[in-house]
RNA sequence: GCACCCUUAGCUUAGUGGUAAAGCGUUACAUUGACAUUGUAAAGACCGUAGGUUCGAUCCCUACAGGGUGCACCA
């Protein structure tokens, strides 16, 4: 391109033409890089995948433009450098997306039905899809697009499912009914990690529950009191615990207890969960409702008794309180106890409720079919992985969450109830189970692995009946089971080979266990080791008075915009000239500062360039040019020393992900070493016989040198100085020799 | 509740066992300069509060307050 330096920077003019040459060259692809050692190295950094859903905002941003840094500086330094790029399905949140779509023209999925719902998804993933990406390269993302993959592609899908099989045959997935995180919005479970906690007012209802005492042991006690936030569950109760160690109801410990309303009989147990010091230290249970009394079910031999629907209503076992919702029951049941007098008192209670992190609404356990994957082997690996050091985490604080997460692991509960996503390789037996209905197959608790196979492909006959026509399982897998394969089904066989394992991985703390330990373990299962070296977890952006950002709060502030306004460079600029580590509290100031050090690059590239005498670059700068420049005054051998030192930091800095150091060193040297005290005493020199055309020399030098440390920062405004260095070279600065 | 992190100039943040830097903002002067986006200089911080360790602490320790995050959720 040919740059018009009598004008400021303009990134607008410039941005897109430079990226699409960038894009013709085919460098991204390190396939088409000319790589002159023969002992090359690769560098691969896996890019987190956005959400098909997702347009870019600052967190992208941030992760995009840390690890283009890398990537653009190890492509540099002759590195086979490859940034995997991709986009993920993301089965609930995309499914959510449409789904509102759909009820804004009054329609829902299920009047579609599930072909026809999945058909109008993939249209609008084909429309919306592919915005993040486009996107991602106005920020200047060097990433291979001829690899971009997407999660739901065929040949993913197939690793998908093969995983799958893989841990069934390894007998690390089962089926089976738990009490689990249900969404009744959404209709689906959630895995642990899919949930999120608000602060909420309630009450905390101390309900008297009668002790029957028929040999009147326990003189002067009729009742044991509960305290509750969820009355309405308590038709489900089948027992009351408390702490074996608690004097107070040592006498209790396997008495019966008549439950009110329903006058059904349920023991009293003995469990060390409980905690005496909350409410009165007798506890009610409801296995079917509540995960921790789930396990106290489970330890005790308790029945569980659902009594709440998959859509938030109280279901047939709930008596008179059948078809209400849940806080019309809580209602309803607060008032009857108080008319039969068993209601001792009300407090109110601020405590967290558990709500969906897709549609935020209030989650509730129910019992139901799912299927699980066995963690603690997995997770084991995970753990030593990173406690040998084989992957790092940092800043190391991290690490803890890692730990602690994998140390305390449950099972994961790997499927959904919903229609976008990968449907389990698992197919019924129509006739060994005596129907063709799947809703009903998959709620069906008699079912056994005798009624079932597991495979990636339709059995062409049923091995079981041989001759029925298998029907497939309605459900979906978690959307983080296959992202968590990434880092090898986003490469092909072939690339595999040469790219796997990779090195780098950045993102936000909110998916370290999400995404990255998932991604850790599933690299040591199915590819023996784990996918990369380095996870940097970086801060997270929030408003100048340190809120979150979020759309719906009206307080995200959309990256493109500075884009748009004032270019990629200076918006790359500013988020890493922020980013130390720790939050961000986002300052708009930093964008101006960006965009005011373009234009001095710019500005002492022309200064340069015309005391140069124009087209004086010979490009690339040999490397004995370098060596050969004298420093003839105590500016020169100032500057070169500065430069030499400056470059040995940047690398330091970079190495060691400590972006913003990295760039406020370089600003500080360019700025201030090469241009207020270097540039203005070269006016004199460049005027004295004597020093005149070493002083050139250096100039250029210096020059050139910072272009290409700043190059990974700023890959515009760099990438046009160094085009127009030199009119006969067509040489890349982005490909040229660090 | 447990754990971890943060609290430094008007704002956003660096940083160090020997009283502190940057960007933006403010003030003065200079400059038509490679720079409509410049330079030089100045003002501006008892480095959250209270103790302790030390010859000496903003930096180490303890407690507290405020903000944040992770985990557990307590029913």
């Amino acid at each position: 391109m040919n740059a018009d330096f009598s004008k400021p920077y303009d990134p607008k003019a410039t941005e897109s033409m430079i990226y699409q040459q960038w894009l013709d060259s085919g460098y991204f692809n390190p396939d088409n890089l000319k790589i002159k050692n023969p002992k090359i190295q690769n560098y691969v950094v896996y890019m987190p995948l956005p959400n098909v859903t997702g347009t870019l905002h600052m967190g992208h941003a941030l992760d995009n433009t840390g690890s283009d840094i890398l990537v653009r500086y190890y492509r540099m330094k002759g590195f086979r450098t490859l940034w995997l790029p991709g986009t993920d399905h993301a089965g609930i949140a995309t499914q959510y997306k449409v789904e509102k779509e759909l009820r804004k023209e009054g329609a829902s999925r299920f009047e579609l039905g599930r072909e026809k719902f999945i058909e109008r998804v993939w249209k609008w993933k084909e429309e919306y899809g592919g915005i993040i990406i486009d996107q991602l390269k106005k920020l200047g993302a060097s990433a291979d697009w001829s690899r971009l993959r997407f999660t739901m592609d065929p040949d993913y899908t197939k690793d998908v499912l093969s995983a799958f099989v893989h841990y069934y045959e390894k007998g690390l997935i089962y089926r089976g009914e738990r009490t689990v995180n249900w969404c009744p919005r959404c209709g689906t479970s959630l895995s642990e990690l899919e949930l999120e906690h608000q602060e909420e007012k309630g009450s905390l209802w101390y309900i008297k529950y009668p002790l029957i005492d028929t040999k009147h042991e326990i003189p002067n006690t009729k009742y044991i009191i509960v305290a509750t936030t969820r009355p309405e569950t308590m038709l489900g109760d089948t027992a009351v615990a408390v702490n074996p160690n608690d004097k107070r109801y040592a006498k209790f410990i396997g008495k019966t207890i008549r439950l009110p309303l329903t006058n059904r009989e349920i023991p009293i147990v003995a469990d060390l969960k409980i905690d005496p010091g909350f409410g009165t230290g007798a506890v009610k249970v409801t296995p079917a409702h509540d995960i921790l009394d789930f396990e106290i079910g489970g330890r005790h031999k308790l029945a569980s008794i659902q009594v709440i629907d998959e859509r938030g209503k109280m279901n047939a076992n709930a008596g008179s309180y059948a078809g209400m919702k849940t806080e019309e029951a809580r209602k309803a049941i607060v008032e009857r106890l108080a008319s039969e007098g068993l209601l001792e008192k009300e407090e109110s209670y601020v405590h967290n409720i558990t709500i969906c992190y897709r549609c935020g609404h209030v989650i509730e356990p129910i019992p139901s079919m799912q299927w699980f994957l066995q963690m603690d082997k997995l997770a084991a690996n995970a753990l030593k992985t990173v406690q040998s050091g084989k992957v790092d985490i940092q800043p190391e604080n991290f690490q803890k969450i890692y730990f602690d997460w994998l140390e305390n692991i449950r099972d994961w509960t790997i499927s959904r109830q919903l229609w976008w996503g990968h449907q389990l390789p698992v197919w019924f037996c129509k006739n060994q189970t005596g129907s063709s209905n799947s809703q009903f197959l998959i709620s069906n608790k008699n079912l056994s692995a005798e009624d079932f196979v597991v495979s990636v492909e339709k059995p062409a006959t049923c091995p079981i009946c041989k001759n029925c026509d298998m029907i497939k399982s309605p459900d979906v897998l978690d959307t983080w089971f296959s992202s968590a394969l990434w880092p090898f089904a986003g490469l092909s066989e072939s690339d595999r080979k040469n790219y796997y394992p990779g090195n780098f991985v950045s993102n936000a703390r909110d998916i370290l266990n999400l995404w990255d330990a998932r991604m850790i373990f599933s690299g040591l299962e199915f590819m023996g080791k784990p996918p990369f070296q380095n996870v940097f977890v970086h801060g997270t952006i929030l408003t100048k008075d340190g809120k979150r950002m979020s759309k719906s709060l009206g307080t995200g502030i959309d990256p493109l915009k500075y884009i748009d306004q004032y270019g990629a460079d200076a918006t790359r600029f500013a988020v890493i000239w922020q980013a130390n580590g720790q939050d961000i509290h986002w300052d708009e100031a930093a964008v101006m500062a960006g965009r005011k050090f373009c234009n001095k690059i710019w500005n002492a590239s022309r200064f340069v360039l015309e005391r140069s005498g124009n087209s004086k670059f010979d490009l690339p700068l040999q490397t004995e040019t370098q060596n050969s420049l004298t420093p003839q005054t105590e500016a020169d051998k100032k500057i070169l020393a500065k430069l030499a030192e400056v470059k040995k930091q940047t690398e330091r800095y970079i190495e060691t992900f400590e972006f913003a150091k990295a760039l406020q060193n370089l600003y500080d040297f360019f700025w201030h070493d090469f241009c207020d005290i270097y540039l203005e005493e070269s006016k004199g020199q460049i005027a004295d016989e004597k020093t005149g055309s070493s002083t050139q020399a250096i100039l250029r030098n210096a020059l050139v040198e910072s272009l290409k440390m700043l190059h990974p920062f700023m890959p515009f405004v760099t990438e046009a100085v160094y085009q127009n260095l030199d009119e006969r070279s067509n040489q890349f600065l982005m490909t040229t020799e660090w």
